[in-house]
DNA sequence: TTGTAGGCGTTATCAA
DNA sequence: TTGATAACGCCTACAA
């Protein structure tokens, strides 16, 4: 009975321990934790002071059991690197405040079979919200309506309109590339993409074309250049680029990877960058811009921000209706030596 | 009173409900849904239809909180770009057996405020073990002993010899890449790694002069490159190796950024890999091994293996004596073409 | 100011 | 075979 020590792998104290070592009823103890009215401040004291010798921490099961909420929210997703999900899951944890809510994190490997698994044990576990995460920002299947819990799709959009959605706005990227280009002097300017299928991809060419539209500016080569996400792909449309359109001064890449692609292949064709071409690339993935000889400009879909977002609308779903649709946010540019003035 | 039909954002369903809408007792439906015997087969056939139809998912929170467990590890980690923490949470799910373990993800972002604050929000959810990934492979501050649930570090020990601590067996890496590229015909290999303060770069120099030495053949250059795990630095001492070395037929690199700026000085110089030189990373990151040219032979860590052990040890501590100390798990050589055979 | 008691959803024990 | 009941740890009306 007398005062717990700790010891190896004890295990963890409870309200009744604390109780029982001020010598007062379990409501007490409770009130006196929670900073509730109605204790003497002697009272407080004694119980405070027990809760700190036995290391107490309330069990946040049997409070979520109580309360109705867990304060926990599940991320799902299927983006195997990791590259997509954590910025969002940081950006999340800061609006939700650290410590007040945590983050389940599921990795579906794009198997949807696993995906429903994953999903049922997240329900099973009560969490107060959901964000999906798809592995490519293109519409995906909606893991269903009816759910017990506010759902919010992040990056990939959700095929039903009934879902909420929070997508980068890659049309006014693409346009924020363009203008960025023509703002450090350039204007034959072409653009290398990479899959075709990608929606990303089709909004990005959109978002430019319309901007060169309103310049009154061509595009050089004549085409978007689509192909595949990939460095070799920079690199073998540049080679195409130059010969079709000698002249291009500017380069506005899909992604960063193909932007170093076509960094290589303008430096193999004698060209600097950015005296000769300058390069932008998408993405801003920051082991690539910063590498890169000279650093990558580069288009930030400020996944952080995403992922904020996110929880502000899971929060707002949790008490009051939940919203719908697609919203766009803003992506954000981040200028490097690549496109300096020339 | 009538059968519930889903509703849009419906309360889930409890034991309660099915017990009533199959009109049993609570204790009934609860062996029936359980699989536990003595259910007569015609009672559990409808408390499983009842189940179905109100879309039951058993409250996780209330069976932990009876069971003394709750399913959930945490995974505290340092590394703000995720690729290490990934990998290991997948090795981790795995191991525990999807569904049955879920693992709440916690980023301190390399603050030990945040850490602390991280890891009291954890205990306090009950998680049943812990996994600590450091940033960098190097001991780092134990986060105590006394705790009520079993700890394993992954990656980076713990500066605690009472922790248990799984790491990489970067020696012996050391000596495998060393002994691949003799294999492939290699006699003048260098060693370009990178912070030398990092144990890690320590521990693959150790291991790769040791197998050098075991060979009788002399590190090219003289002396092992430390500089910073970047593509510049692969570059900068490539062309000091070259100037002090021109016979150098082989570089073992510290990491595969490194060996990318070491590829680049090599073909500036007008070297061919592997032709002239074979090239060997560390880390195996696709991004990085695919992108280049030739594709980048390297080191993989195993990292998913290391969080399938570190989930094993986890639950082996649970039932049973923790163990202590430093665990060394090998690494996995993967040629590409950068190696292929002269 | 303090303590008693009920309940959150589930499982297990024991009686019916 | 079934069902009432007691936990698990906590919070909160309400009673003392």
């Amino acid at each position: 009975m007398g005062p717990a020590r700790q010891r190896p792998n004890a295990r963890a104290a409870t309200l009744e321990d604390v109780a029982r070592l001020a010598g007062v009823s379990i409501a007490t103890a409770s009130k006196a934790l929670n900073g509730r009215a109605h204790v003497s401040a002697a009272t407080r004291t004694i119980v405070l002071e027990a809760a700190e010798r036995l290391s107490y921490s309330p069990n946040a099961l049997a409070q979520g059991l109580l309360a109705g909420r867990t304060g926990i929210v599940g991320l799902l997703t299927s983006d195997l690197e990791g590259r997509l999900s954590i910025p969002i899951l940081m950006g999340a944890e800061d609006a939700f405040g650290a410590g007040r809510t945590s983050v389940l994190l599921c990795d579906a490997r794009g198997d949807s079979i696993r995906e429903v698994h994953h999903l049922q044990t997240l329900l099973s576990r009560r969490v107060d919200g959901l964000i999906v995460v798809g592995a490519r920002p293109d519409p995906r299947p909606s893991i269903g309506r009816n759910l017990p819990v506010p759902v919010v799709y992040a990056y990939a959009p959700s095929d039903d309109p009934a879902d909420l959605s929070l997508v980068s706005d890659n049309v006014s990227a693409g346009r924020m590339a363009i203008e960025h280009l023509v703002q450090v002097g350039r204007r034959r300017i072409a653009h290398i993409s990479g899959d075709a299928t990608y929606g990303a991809a089709q909004d990005r060419a959109t978002g430019a074309l319309a901007e060169l539209s309103a310049r009154s500016l061509d595009l050089a080569g004549g085409r978007v250049f689509f192909g595949s996400w990939s460095e070799a792909w920079g690199r073998s449309a540049t080679r195409m680029l130059l010969a079709q359109a000698p002249e291009v001064d500017a380069v506005f890449a899909g992604s960063d990877q193909i932007a170093r692609g076509v960094i290589d292949a303008l430096h193999e064709a004698g060209l600097d960058v950015p005296g000769d071409v300058a390069v932008i690339g998408f993405d801003n993935w920051e082991i690539f811009t910063t590498s890169s000889r000279p650093p990558l400009s580069s288009i930030d879909m400020n996944l952080e921000t995403l992922g904020r977002v996110a929880a502000e609308r899971l929060s707002a779903a949790v008490d009051g209706a939940a919203g719908s649709g697609v919203e766009a946010l803003p992506c954000r540019l981040v200028p490097r030596e690549s496109t300096t003035s020339a």
